[in-house]
DNA sequence: GTCTATATCAGGATAGAC
DNA sequence: GTCTATCCTGATATAGAC
């Protein structure tokens, strides 16, 4: 799958930005990365922005399939509190696993993040997608707690994935072990779920 | 205060450094900032890593003085518990603040978390930071609920402090205003304190 | 579609006068 | 201590052959 020098190269991107970040990414590198001449990057995405711009679709596509791929299939709405529970907690801990897929894309999502303090034209895209992805947990929240008001699930659905972000840029510096920030999110979860309960 | 020239210049590159990240910092544009020219820039701080470091450290100065500013004084440990709570939201409250002297410190800070996944170097001072930032957290939150066993405390603090860098990087990229910022984090300290009840 | 070679330019850094 | 003028490297981007 994907062996057309097109995704090679977005492939190669996505490695490269995960070991210098978005704007550590220089043309040449990403050229010997991807095993072609840097004409070629030009020829495909017509500039840095344009690679930068395709990787970080093709980044958001990859994490859209695996974050689908295990656990679903059955309608969320009709499961049981402790599945969807369960549930829950597969999909925030997808974030922090030792897989290099995994870790390509929190960290070109960090630097998403990062460049769009500066950046406004990022704004919207990152925007909308934070938006979807409280939304999710939300949906998630309502499942394990189906009698809350909306508000509360949305409060706790900001502050789980607030958190995420942080402790990811902590993990991803070296400065917190995988094993620790992941039993920090349980327990952070476990924290709102009581919450909701009064 | 602070009106000879290397100050000016340290002020003038937490300026820039707000503007344009830690990493789009250009000399020139730091020199006409502060109304110098790119010489003196090299006569006083050797090279652009230099004028980083010692503005980074500027930055780090003001901070622990706006943190220590109001509502100390006191010995925390014979405060009321209430009293022990204003301190501890206070204290976590000061991140997200309209002053620009907040926004420049808050965001350099998050472009040195931001900038130490991609280099090595950085990371020391930065985990000597955070684990002080997390202790002194842990320590408000024993002021307020003193009989807790040190490990929650710890944990409750490391979670309260990633969220508050995940929602800072949301409100520096407007993706999330200040105010509803700050009634995350109240509710967050609640929420926490209601679990160190059990 | 892909390469080699090169134009172009921005930005960090320095020399030397005052 | 501070400026003007300039050098030089490194990185983006293009021309043109195959």
């Amino acid at each position: 799958m994907a062996t057309d020098r097109r995704s090679a190269i977005l492939e190669a991107a996505a490695r490269v930005i995960a070991r210098r970040g978005v704007r550590g990414l220089r043309m040449e590198e990403l050229a010997t990365e991807a095993g072609v001449s840097t004409a070629l990057l030009y020829y495909h995405f017509k500039d840095r922005a344009g690679i930068l711009r395709h990787t970080l679709e093709f980044i958001s596509d990859r994490a859209d399939r695996y974050t689908s791929e295990a656990g679903d299939g059955a309608g969320r709405s009709t499961e049981a509190p402790s599945d969807a529970r369960t549930e829950l907690e597969r999909s925030l801990l997808l974030e922090f696993q030792d897989a290099p897929e995994v870790r390509e894309n929190s960290t070109a999502w960090g630097e998403l993040r990062a460049s769009a303090i500066f950046e406004p034209e990022l704004r919207g895209d990152l925007a909308r997608a934070t938006l979807a992805w409280i939304h999710d947990v939300a949906d998630l929240l309502s499942c394990v707690r189906p009698m809350t008001p909306a508000p509360a699930l949305t409060a706790s659905a900001e502050r789980l994935t607030g958190l995420l972000e942080g402790l990811s840029t902590r993990w991803l510096s070296g400065a917190l072990p995988l094993d620790h920030a992941r039993e920090l999110v349980r327990e952070a979860i476990s924290v709102e779920i009581e919450r909701l309960d009064h």
